[in-house]
DNA sequence: CCAACATTACCACGACTATGTCAAGGTTTG
DNA sequence: CAAACCTTGACATAGTCGTGGTAATGTTGG
């Protein structure tokens, strides 16, 4: 039943995704890519999936951005009452991004990356 | 020079806004609320920005979400590339929400809680 | 001048993120 | 049936988030 039926079992899934079995669990838990499930509970990862899973892991790397994050945007994307609320204050007097936005955070966000270069 | 000039000091604000003045300097580390700086470096928060910490720590506790996840709203609300790219994957066959995003990752967020609950 | 307050730079701590690994126990398949 | 694979659950670890302190040093205001 491998890669016969209706889709790729775990580690087959791993391995055209490029992210671990114990990694597609967790973006499971996450709630974010939730496979079929076989009769006996084996995980069946569709095309469709496979492709989100790569969109997903290319979408983390390229900006640098954790599963955490895009979980958030989802809840917000699945809720009016918290998108609302979040862009009412992001839009409330936004403090002239060129302040903060660009520079100030992005040298927040990057501290910890150089944390780890520092050590070499 | 307190009150009476062009913004409350961090105590000051800190008092009228509920957050603590180590969270102030951690709010703006996040790039969230950046207050204007006197001649000598002292933080000044205006009218606009103690209400927006006010209406900030609201939502984060309305919603229980973190300034981080504000954090990367702000982001996201700044980059086109990236909220374009963050919205396109979400709504590239969203694996019908009922399925997921309601139960599983509302478990999956409140679990946390729970462990402190549980202790009891 | 000096008490009161600010600033930045650390240390600390518990909780959560991201990962890996291992154990105990079902499933599939040759 | 036995090897290979899956499941959940637990343990482990490095790093981040959210917070609170403290220290060393500069600023303000009476």
């Amino acid at each position: 039943m491998l890669a016969s039926m209706n889709g790729l079992t775990i580690n087959e899934a791993a391995q055209t995704t490029g992210w671990s079995p114990r990694m597609l669990r967790y973006v499971e838990q996450a709630g974010l890519i939730a496979p079929e499930r076989s009769a006996s509970g084996y995980r069946l990862y569709g095309p469709a999936q496979l492709q989100r899973l790569r969109t997903l892991k290319e979408l983390l790397e390229r900006f640098d951005v954790g599963l955490s994050d895009v979980a958030f945007a989802a809840r917000m994307a699945a809720s009016a009452e918290l998108r609302e609320a979040v862009q009412e204050w992001l839009t409330a007097q936004p403090h002239r991004p060129e302040d903060v936005s660009a520079d100030d955070w992005l040298r927040f966000e990057q501290e910890k990356h150089q944390k780890l270069l520092a050590v070499a």
